[in-house]
DNA sequence: CGGAGGCTTGAGCCCTTTCAATGTCTGTGG
DNA sequence: CCACAGACATTGAAAGGGCTCAAGCCTCCG
């Protein structure tokens, strides 16, 4: 498992989208972590009243969900690696759900008592902290707008469009082309379909020459026909 | 249009919810506000790479919309008096649409260089509207579980329960009875169905007998009925 | 008193689900 | 190297929840 995210290089981008200065960036660098190796299906984040710490992804993929009590599942957040791991519940957000990886995958750990220090000396860290959580209630709104007004057409196809620019951004796809290691059943919690209905829209992509599909991979063939249908603007991941 | 939440009032609570000491919550009060009426269908905050203030809401009821390429309009929150407006847009994040009032109300603003200033004397306070942001995200992420996984009733039901909840902590709910100022029109953009079956599904928890709706207002008669067909744990709203 | 927005109701259709069966792939153990 | 299990993908047929279209009514407000 290669890991395609360092942890410098995670700070290094951090401290770059959020301007911060050398003196904080080398104090995140010096951060305690723990590094972890988990397979898929493992818990990375549980909500909880008194968060003990601080995740975010190194490789592999993992998804942030909320389980219903007739046994649906809502997956609410997909992570990529770069990703923060339910930052909302290092703040006490509890209910976020859990997170949990989808792939196999390492994930980086930090203390919260560590991260508090830090973030005690340099205030500028918990500006981006907090931005960094707004960007999050940004996606969640994006997939409000789509599981209430898109069809499953178009909600596959913006999801496919937002995996190729968040991918994109660290180095993980390559034109139009990246790994999508999610199974139907998942891409279907995802976007609020069933895995048989998912199956018949992807074909239709298929066929209509917008997308190839080949075993977990996706190519975008025809991007402007793709964020078309699923009116698509990038902006909100910023 | 008696203000249903006071400037003092607003932000005695806020920094009670929050625990902030007594010379943060003096900073707070100290700060200049505009106070505004708006007509329904003001505009009270719009995305914007460089926000220039913050708002929250002194009576009346808003909301938090994104519009579709297709004319669809998806409600992605609604704000009660004593909630901010939009907080993830003070903080950058230029995505989450804009919010307008629903109803005629009033809104305080702060500018927010002023705001900045308070903060920078008092970080406990940027803890504090970190953990609001987390707290909005975590609504979406509940409005995302609802929107993908819930049927009509159970939509409506949880919206219904959410008010109750909230418009309880400010005093606006008296047992289960409580003004509800939304059109169905407003009511099927929030919860992603249409004007015709949100009216016929209220007509059926009507009849079941689980809730009252006179004109605008809404009481609920069996509070355990509809929490359980609305799968409703109040968790997430803290 | 007229108009506009909001509410209600009916009929028919369609997108998506449900149910069910079959096909494919991968890893595992004998 | 083959047999087998289990997870995933695919396909068909039928049912249904919610939508669309359309009309009528009510209420508030200028």
């Amino acid at each position: 498992m290669p890991e395609t995210v360092s942890i410098e290089g995670f700070w290094n981008s951090f401290a770059a989208r959020n301007a911060l200065d050398g003196a904080a960036l080398d104090a995140l660098l010096g951060l305690p972590t723990r590094r972890r190796k988990l397979g898929a299906g493992a818990t990375v984040a549980r909500g909880s009243p008194t968060p003990r710490n601080c995740s975010f992804l190194l490789s592999g993929f993992a998804q942030g969900s909320k389980l219903l009590r007739d046994g649906g599942r809502q997956i609410v957040s997909i992570y990529v690696p770069g990703d923060f791991l339910g930052l909302g519940h290092l703040i006490g957000a509890s209910s976020i759900g859990e997170a949990r990886m989808m792939t196999p995958g390492s994930v980086a750990t930090i203390a919260k008592p560590a991260l508090d220090e830090v973030i005690a000396a340099h205030p500028a860290l918990q500006t981006a902290l907090w931005r960094q959580t707004a960007v999050e209630a940004s996606i969640f709104s994006e997939w409000l707008a789509g599981l209430g007004r898109r069809d499953a057409q178009s909600r596959i196809a913006h999801l496919l469009c937002e995996f190729a620019v968040r991918l994109r951004a660290v180095g993980l796809a390559h034109g139009g082309k990246f790994d999508l290691p999610m199974t139907q059943v998942q891409i279907a919690d995802a976007t609020g379909l069933t895995s048989v209905h998912v199956n018949r829209v992807l074909n239709g992509l298929r066929e209509t020459g917008l997308v190839g599909t080949e075993k977990r991979s996706i190519s975008i063939h025809d991007w402007r026909g793709l964020a078309a249908i699923a009116d698509f603007d990038p902006a909100y991941l910023g």
